[in-house]
DNA sequence: GAGTGGTCTAGACCACAGC
DNA sequence: CTGTGGTCTAGACCACTCA
């Protein structure tokens, strides 16, 4: 790596550092390949080791870096484009490395937050399945599927759990693709899913959630939260639409 | 607020810490109501500023606190739903307080980067219009069309920028939905994006990727950031939909 | 001016990986 | 054991808002 006097600017210092480390990495660094430690860096370019926390913390956010205690800072690959809500064509999309994983299927009564979100009274009972999302070998996503028991009378009765998780999922791809609609904001993974997603508390994660509606009326809700330094969703006619190397990331824009 | 002590646990206290926080946000205050300041949180709860300050940083991520140099720091308001890629069904979503407005049109060579997502060459002439989405009278996203000069021979001699920008969203409109498919991931507002939405550099956003397809060929790409602390980004047919409260965020999922 | 959040420092200790 | 990133501290100064 090249020299590191940091010219004087009006931009705070972590800042100016992840342009230049940016550079540094884009220029001189490859996928993988781990960089110099923390306490190297920050002598190198003269700033105290929190500032230069500072600046990595950003690139780690943009999913450039990845940093392992006990290991090193690596230079992270270029994030797995994660195809979310076409309708699963069968084993077309289960060839891609693609697979689903049931963690565990819960009755229970509901909390008030998700009673507020099923559209039903607080305290009915409600199957919950939760599974993770496995693509090329990596967990990247934990996601809970809700659905009022009240709905699916038949599943009351199954003793098995993982019976009852099969009933489930098999319901919701009854409901067919339309009367699904999806919002996707930023979160922070709490212990539950951290821990599925073997990432420490706090992790940042874009939560989906997905409402499945059947006959205008709401069936269940469903909420996946995958990592967002690994993951990029994509939506849409994935088959259709034109696939140019979509590598590149917001760059493309400045 | 409460007292404070914070008994002893195996979790970061940061962590511990925003649990905390949180509950007392819940409890004690309400929308835009200002917390205690910084310097007397930390004494309360007899921790490092530095601490508090992690603690607070998770809790901005997640679109709970704003933070306000000179003021103080705020309890949020929800997130707002932002429809994304529905059809723009004419008059009925202008209607509900939501926005575009145009910041510049410029004609350039396409960069390596913005070449490789377009599939031209470098160097190819290319229109970009800027534009800010605004909802409810805050600015939420700032978003960069790039559409190859070829495919507008008529553009060309047009020399006035707000002509240019018009034809440009005509083009895209005609395009139609059809070909349409588009990609979200997280990322941080640089400089230029940062002071459309005026906030500082490193923001974290919602990266909304359009690539606009026509007769199988890639025709034109958009780059909208959105501004993750404050934004919901929803998909799919918005009419049919039901229409639930739907205020909870992840909390329903634990 | 006083009060706020934002940045930066220098140092300490802890938790984990790998030899 | 050594070396790594993760946490935490106590203090300083800056940039901004508002009376």
């Amino acid at each position: 790596m090249g020299q590191g006097t940091l010219t004087a600017v009006a931009e705070p210092k972590y800042w100016h550092l992840r342009t230049v480390l940016l550079r540094t990495m884009d220029a001189e660094f490859s996928t993988g390949q781990v960089m110099p430690n923390e306490r190297e860096l920050s002598a190198r370019f003269g700033v105290a080791r929190a500032t230069l926390r500072q600046a990595l913390d950003q690139l780690e956010l943009e999913g450039r870096l990845v940093r392992r205690r006990g290991i090193g800072t690596l230079v992270a690959a270029p994030r797995v484009g994660v195809p979310v809500g076409d309708r699963e064509s069968g084993r077309a999309r289960s060839a891609r490395g693609q697979e689903w994983k049931v963690v565990d299927c819960t009755t229970a009564a509901a909390s008030a937050a998700l009673a507020r979100t099923l559209g039903i009274a607080e305290g009915e009972q409600v199957h919950t399945v939760r599974r993770l999302r496995i693509v090329q070998g990596v967990t990247v996503a934990a996601e809970s599927l809700h659905v009022p028991a009240a709905g699916l009378p038949h599943l009351a009765v199954v003793v098995d759990e993982n019976d009852r998780a099969r009933g489930v999922l098999r319901q919701l791809e009854r409901l067919g693709a339309d009367g699904e609609s999806r919002s996707v904001e930023l979160g922070v993974a709490e212990s539950a899913e951290a821990a599925l997603l073997e990432r420490p508390p706090g992790t940042p994660v874009l939560v989906v959630t997905t409402q499945y509606a059947a006959a205008g009326r709401l069936a269940a809700v469903g909420v996946s939260t995958y990592r967002a330094d690994t993951c990029k969703l994509t939506f849409g006619e994935s088959g259709a639409a034109v696939q140019v190397a979509a590598t590149s990331t917001a760059t493309a824009a400045s």
